[in-house]
DNA sequence: GCGGATCGTAAGCGCATGCATATGATTGAG
DNA sequence: CTCAATCATATGCATGCGCTTACGATCCGC
């Protein structure tokens, strides 16, 4: 009577959580909060002009990010320069320091990454890798 | 400098977040919550002898599907008949009615998934699920 | 039989989240 | 110049969740 396979959203759901659990250690070596690494992720991609284009872009809550953001910035991994051109608006970017974080921390979790995925054939792999980027709606 | 894809969490938890989303309406549709149709898939697979058992077989907290319970059975959809044998225990099983709304619901949201699915070549649709499939821990 | 364990239920705590509102600084359009 | 809009920030509220505790009923091993 089934087609034998749970439901979609439950295996990705279980997926996910695996890959969040796997993480949390990762981040807390480096003494980054998931959402500050998203934001390092974000801001290594390109600096921002606000925080509220920033907090867009990574689906957050405008006033979400704010604590986060302060925290990365006294630890130096991002600067919050006002900017000269419209007094409300803080320029957005990563620190050379904050750069070199999130490289380590983002290359331990593709580390973490690559022993989950090991166990699929590699040619699997990358299908699924590709399926999933295909799937992944991104940040519009 | 990068390899160029988003995290395997980021795209996994986009794509989870999308699926829940699609689903949600499905749900309401059926007036099931999200907890209630894990109930009723957990139960159409088999019957439970406690609800202790279900909800770790859910993974979620004892305490936490009660409401849920109590919603299923006054709406006739779930049995939950004393033990004789054993009278701290309520046997939990599905009415017929119950695996109706079940197996309606069940369908509507594989119709669902097979629509997102849409956009990859039958090849890695079916890779991908096998993949996943492969990848997800399930409920132990 | 007694004591420890299990079950269902209720209640409360702490946390993260989404949502709304307020406010103070600042900009830009008319 | 004035007024609406934008921005960063602080604050409050409701929700949902995991976790813990407490309680009474019941079972089971000894």
């Amino acid at each position: 009577m089934a087609d034998d396979r749970p439901d979609l959203a439950a295996m990705v759901g279980r997926f996910g959580r695996t890959l969040m659990a796997a993480e949390r250690p990762i981040l807390a070596a480096h003494h980054v909060s998931m959402w500050g690494y998203v934001v390092l992720t974000a801001l290594a991609d390109e600096p921002m002009r606000t925080q509220a284009a920033l907090a867009r872009a990574i689906g957050a809550d405008k006033t979400r990010i704010i604590a986060d953001l302060d925290d990365l910035q006294e630890r130096g991994l991002i600067e919050r320069e006002p900017d000269p051109a419209d007094r409300r608006v803080r320029l957005l970017r990563l620190t050379p320091e904050g750069r070199r974080v999130h490289t380590a921390v983002r290359r331990a979790i593709r580390a973490e990454e690559e022993r989950l995925l090991a166990e699929l054939p590699p040619a699997d792999r990358r299908t699924f890798l590709r399926a999933l980027q295909h799937l992944d709606p991104g940040t519009p």
